[in-house]
DNA sequence: TACAAATAGGATAAATTTATCCGAAATAAA
DNA sequence: TTTATTTCGGATAAATTTATCCTATTTGTA
């Protein structure tokens, strides 16, 4: 459904929240570590996070990765999506018609509008304070 | 959401039932032209198709693919999106987990499962019939 | 039988995604 | 100021997906 690359920036956001919410600023090295990815290519995700200002990125000796408190709350599950995969999981054509609409619709372009709502809907609804609460009270978890 | 080679697995498969409804067996040259997919990968999927059954191949002249007409009403869009991509797309943690379930969910695990439902429900509601019917009565279009 | 038309299938190449490596730059603390 | 720590960013490699090429095989028709 989502790329690696998504997969792992979702996971890496979450644990980032959860720290933050506690006013604690976690490594690179950390986050690979707790979400089980490949620390490098971590890396890359979370400097495109960064660049585009859904996570904070602090260099030098004591740094690692943040989100503002006050930001948790409002950043969706789409946005992350957005800035990692782009938006044709939910806006392209299901066949990968370049042309897919009302009046030129592809074989399954009914069919997928069902689903292609609800995926959008989802993530324009889920943001961070609750993927990252229900990771504190260990109702979810981020790897294995 | 699907492969490219599951897109091009689809359409063909529509435009082969459409052709079969009609008694006419129809040459890879003239699926490729018609869904606008690359020949040569395009037969490797076709190949993979009929090796799963859900398209029978005719080897020599006057040859080419065709699906018995009492078949097409009954092959889902599912076992097609199967045979060429697996199940992981409906039946795969969102966030690539290896173990995900109610006891040990991933942090989406219960906003996914609506989405996973819906397009599991979809692909095995949908049938080849229905998708031919609306490419024959020009309701809907197989490229561009 | 010879020929032409098609698919089958192996080998290979191109493109994209995923992953790694390493030096540069920044920063806090000693 | 020096040092240790940590992210940044460019280069490169590995793996996977997508795409192409070429030969073999099958089959209908002249």
């Amino acid at each position: 459904m989502f790329s690696k690359a998504c997969e792992y920036g979702i996971k890496a956001s979450i644990y980032i929240a959860y720290n933050s919410y506690e006013g604690k600023r976690v490594s690179l090295k950390d986050i690979a570590k707790e979400i089980d990815s490949p620390e490098a290519f971590t890396a890359k995700i979370l400097q495109d996070l960064a660049r585009h200002n859904i996570i904070n990125s602090v260099k030098g000796a004591y740094g690692g990765f943040e989100i503002d408190k006050k930001d948790i709350q409002s950043i969706k599950l789409s946005e992350i999506v957005n800035a990692i995969d782009g938006d044709k999981i939910y806006k392209g054509c299901g066949l990968g018609l370049h042309t897919c609409e009302e009046e030129h619709p592809c074989p399954v372009h009914d069919q997928f509008k069902i689903v292609r709502t609800e995926l959008k809907n989802m993530l324009e609804s889920t943001n961070l304070e609750q993927l990252a609460l229900d990771i504190k009270s260990g109702v979810t978890f981020l790897k294995i």
